[in-house]
DNA sequence: CGCCAGGTTGACACTTTTCAAGCCGCGTGG
DNA sequence: CCACGCGGCTTGAAAAGTGTCAACCTGGCG
């Protein structure tokens, strides 16, 4: 066998894999896929999921407004979701990374309910809803899985009103990184040390806060031995430390 | 036929009537069930909600920890949502009247993500949740509809965020007694007259305001000739200007 | 009848926003 | 290569909004 035929085997054999087997290799697995479901399962839902669509930075992945027909994994990449009311005021409902589901807000009234933009290039696998229904009536893994999805997203969505409701502007701030410490965590990545995908402003917007309010709790903290701030780089120092902001104010 | 067997049989036929027709006949069908379902689907459904619940005004119909099986349907009452944090701060999170579905928090991580307390005798429909998901994979309509729900709550929760994060006191204050109004009006009752059910400090805690905030908007509304308020009651006087509430801030 | 939760109102304190000025880093075009 | 422009960020000072504390009122219920 040539160099050239071995390369192309390889690649055939590649190319293969993605198609046939993309979700049950993709590393990010278990945190948008139900577990325990068998090999013939998996080669549906690879059926299901099997279109890709990439977003460069700064563009749309939908929009609110337009007819809602699939829901989104992200594969890589981040985005934020951003409502936008009929008086031109606007917010961040939140942002999402590898492996989280996106547009699920669109199911109940048929359209979407925000924007999600892409804060960097990224890439997401598509999942027809109407598709998705039929195979959550034959898969009862997926058809909870689905449900817990979604009900997670109703529980994160709470968490976020008790964030806007009950905190001020530093234990939010606080909370906010290390929301995202956490979930970069989970995928690999380090906990300590991060770049920020959004600008001061959109972490305000969603925190419920203004980018200058932002700028002065990063300062403070900085000032305070927590954390290193430059520019949208971000190095957590002292994690207990950054943990007791938001219970200090029990006095 | 006697006067005692004619009044025997209405009566028999009443209750038969109310055990296998319940939904059916339910005057907050169409806002708790899918549209378009056949009568042999019907009865399923009305097997499937058959345990009915009475709780009492200030008793909790499930609380945050306690095990999740199933969702509930508020059939007459009202109900707060409320959220408690590790460290004993809370927050309410929502209020449910009839018609309106209760607990789907509590499908993701398998136990209830709030506490639900009653703020009047009130009366639900107990839907086991294993069950819904085996008709749900029968019924369609009933899947998509149950979907849309758990959305309608996504969004709702939405608009919550954009409540406490964008808008002032007033604005806040304003939207929702017009959010109230609406829903009474969607269940027949008067939009421009009604009781509130729930305390000052309770819907400041829902709006992420302190309960004098809330009173003193009460009066500035008042002053301004929007609204008549006594006690718990309120008549909306000028709608157009209560809307303008939250307009204003276009100036 | 008296108590008490719930509500209103006032004065003041504190947090966050607003407005303004200036800095930094990066990409673009001369 | 450098100058320039610009979005994004920081910082300060003053203003606005909301919270805190306290006093008092009210109505319902035991």
């Amino acid at each position: 066998m040539s160099r050239g035929e071995l390369a192309r085997q390889q690649s055939t054999h590649l190319v293969l894999a993605e198609l046939k087997a993309a979700c049950a290799n993709c590393n990010l697995r278990e945190l948008c896929l139900p577990a325990g479901l068998s090999n013939a399962e998996l080669d549906q839902l690879d059926n299901l999921v099997n279109v890709r669509r990439k977003i460069k930075r700064g563009d749309a992945l939908y929009r609110a407004g337009e007819i809602f027909d699939a829901i989104y994994a992200v594969r890589s990449g981040f985005f934020k979701s951003r409502v936008t009311y009929e008086d031109g005021r606007d917010q961040v409902t939140g942002f999402s990374m590898g492996g989280e589901i996106l547009g699920m807000d669109g199911i109940g009234q048929g359209t979407h309910n925000c924007d999600a933009i892409a804060l960097e290039d990224s890439d997401v696998c598509t999942i027809p809803y109407t598709r998705l229904e039929e195979l959550s009536r034959e898969v009862s893994g997926l058809q909870r899985h689905f449900h817990k999805m979604m009900s997670r997203e109703i529980v994160r969505e709470s968490g976020v009103m008790m964030l806007l409701g009950v905190m001020r502007a530093e234990e939010r701030i606080a909370a906010f990184l290390l929301n995202l410490s956490q979930r970069l965590n989970a995928r690999g990545y380090s906990p300590l040390e991060f770049h920020l995908r959004m600008t001061r402003e959109e972490m305000g917007s969603y925190l419920g806060l203004k980018l200058e309010t932002v700028s002065r709790a990063f300062s403070k903290f900085h000032n305070d031995g927590l954390i290193e701030v430059e520019q949208k780089f971000v190095r957590i120092i002292d994690i207990e430390g950054l943990k007791q902001v938001y219970a200090h104010h029990v006095n």
